[in-house]
DNA sequence: CTGAAAGCGCTAACAC
DNA sequence: GTGTTAGCGCTTTCAG
């Protein structure tokens, strides 16, 4: 009866075909080392017993070198990150860094299970790309802690020994506020997307500017309220929403709109959230943008369809600037931060208010 | 001076505290079997040689075990799986499985360069799944030889020892041209991406239907041509572009319609081609659908809002079946094929030729 | 051109 | 609790 076969690997081979170990390694690495007839005996034997060539993990680690894999954490909920276009167009920039680098990309799934938590950990690559997540996610504390050369994006740098990249939030959103209070606008509300990084749903404005955590979502409610701040206005309603979708814009804008009937103008700090709101708007009967002005940030490709008045920001440029970072990262150089153009981008959505 | 300093490990960690490298593993790994006095000294005297824990190469090695990675091999240019909303709608269906199980995606990007020919045979990952790519790809031809379970989708399969899953082109594009014949129209055309894989670009009618490259374009030709055939006519000019996109679909649109002015439909086999082409034919001032039906196929979210007749198939569900059959994959098991519904979605860019 | 042997850094049994 | 000792599967000098 057929004995235990034991797992196919280079010595299995070497020993059927009766030469070394190291023939057969480089009868597969290093082919013109090797004679064609012992090649093809090896190579033969190799396809009888199934075995594939040397294993990934193992050659990484008598190699000790360069996995060529970049790690990249996403948001929380992964699959999310292909559903917002801003997001989408990062990762195009990105991938055009890395095909051309010759470098793979590592979707790291970054779930809440603490089970799966050390992804992170087990991520064999040789750097990460942070792409939006707070500054108190674990999963970035985990990659901090790893000390690979690492590029933090739209995401809060809890130390200057990363590099980083992104737009200023608080001053595109500043500048927002500054435009619509230029045209009038006095009683003006905001809608957000998982501010407190909980699942939290309802109400936000009773949160100081110190506790805003630190997230680009909390960037944006600072640049609101610095305008709104030297306007000599200090109300500002807030609804915030865990998810960044039309739905959850759409429900916020009729929540807040029903809390507060007066306000005049609703910035909401995410495009695909704002389309979703706009539409909730006018489903109210509302007129846009005379009996309401509606706002979002990004400037993803559907919002100049949508006729969106948003903040605009080189989004793809944004993942490909991250990989250049990455990519030129040199041991020991100093940490580099790279801040993006932003520009308040003036569609039909706004205009001053009617009354 | 400063004798060298090796690069940091378990072991010598180990030995500066004086306890075994058991220890140092097992305070990272399973702090519960350490007395916390021991632990906190490792973990100090780690921090203090910038230790970031367990090397992921060696850990997978000695543990031999799962890596929790999906390999995903896209098509040649990674960047351009961004571009297609097609792509990206599979890429959130998959996504979301691997969220479900803790996989991580781990995209591989297959240039056509050699040097980096192998990221296939590097890769650390427990398995594959293949987008959109030829069946003669080198690569696919790599990953067949790794023997891990592998899920091909919208890739003709070379093998039945895959899973495979897609929708049935063929059946789709015959489909669509019945109904526009139906219609009236006798003097069909059609506008292709990449038929040969290569960097091709100009007229692609005469190739014979067992020329055609194994790939998803292959496919959908001879389902016109199928339907054509059925029909008495044999007449099926094509115009060929490297690239899906808006650009390319409109030049394409252009070249054909110089060539074939008597055309009544065009039939654009990707939906981002098809609509650069219905814009392309509005510029030369055609009538749509009077003068010119224009068809696309896949159904991406921008279709509906382009009016653009096509043939429609389940994009994320097929990233996640993708995802599940890969997670359901058992060994030794038969392969499965899932062959995904597709149908013909009328909308305002086709209707009866005028004349 | 081929072989022998020393690790790469870690984990898993077992001992103590 | 902690230490010892084998490997995991491969690459790489260095001889022959």
């Amino acid at each position: 009866m057929p004995r235990h076969v034991a797992r196919p690997s280079l010595a299995t081979v070497a020993v059927r075909v009766g030469v070394s170990t190291a023939t057969v390694s480089n009868s597969f690495n290093r082919p013109e080392k090797v004679s064609d007839t012992v090649r093809s005996k090896v190579l033969a034997e190799a396809a009888r017993q199934g075995y594939a060539g040397p294993d990934p993990a193992a050659r990484q680690l008598s190699r000790g070198g360069r996995t060529d894999t970049l790690g990249l954490l996403l948001t929380e909920e992964l699959p999310l990150a292909f559903t917002d276009p801003a997001a989408v167009a990062f990762l195009q920039g990105l991938a055009a860094s890395c095909q051309g680098a010759g470098q793979n990309l590592l979707l790291i799934s970054a779930t809440s299970n603490s089970d799966a938590s050390d992804a992170v950990r087990a991520a064999v690559v040789d750097g990460f790309v942070v792409y939006a997540v707070r500054a108190d996610d674990p999963h970035l504390q985990r990659i901090l802690d790893r000390r690979l050369p690492t590029v933090l994006v739209d995401t809060p740098a809890p130390t200057d020994a990363v590099d980083w990249v992104g737009p200023d939030d608080r001053a595109g959103a500043r500048e927002l506020a500054e435009v619509l209070i230029e045209q009038g606008h006095r009683r003006i509300g905001a809608i957000t997307a998982g501010l407190r990084g909980a699942r939290y749903s309802g109400p936000a404005e009773h949160r100081s500017s110190a506790d805003l955590p630190a997230s680009i979502h909390g960037s944006r409610i600072q640049g609101l309220r610095d305008a709104l701040g030297a306007a000599g206005l200090d109300d500002l309603p807030i609804e915030e929403r865990p998810e960044n979708t039309h739905a959850a814009g759409a429900d916020a804008l009729h929540a807040l709109m029903d809390r507060r009937p007066d306000l005049t103008a609703v910035c909401v700090l995410m495009d695909v959230m704002a389309i979703g709101a706009l539409a909730a708007a006018r489903d109210r009967g509302l007129d846009i943008p005379g009996d309401l002005t509606v706002t979002g940030y990004d400037d993803i490709p559907q919002a100049a369809a949508a006729g969106l008045t948003t903040v605009s920001q080189p989004l793809t440029d944004k993942g490909r600037i991250a990989g250049e970072l990455y990519l030129s990262r040199r041991a020991g150089g100093p940490s580099r931060r790279r801040v993006l153009p932003t520009h308040v981008k003036v569609r039909s959505s706004s205009g001053p208010p009617r009354c």
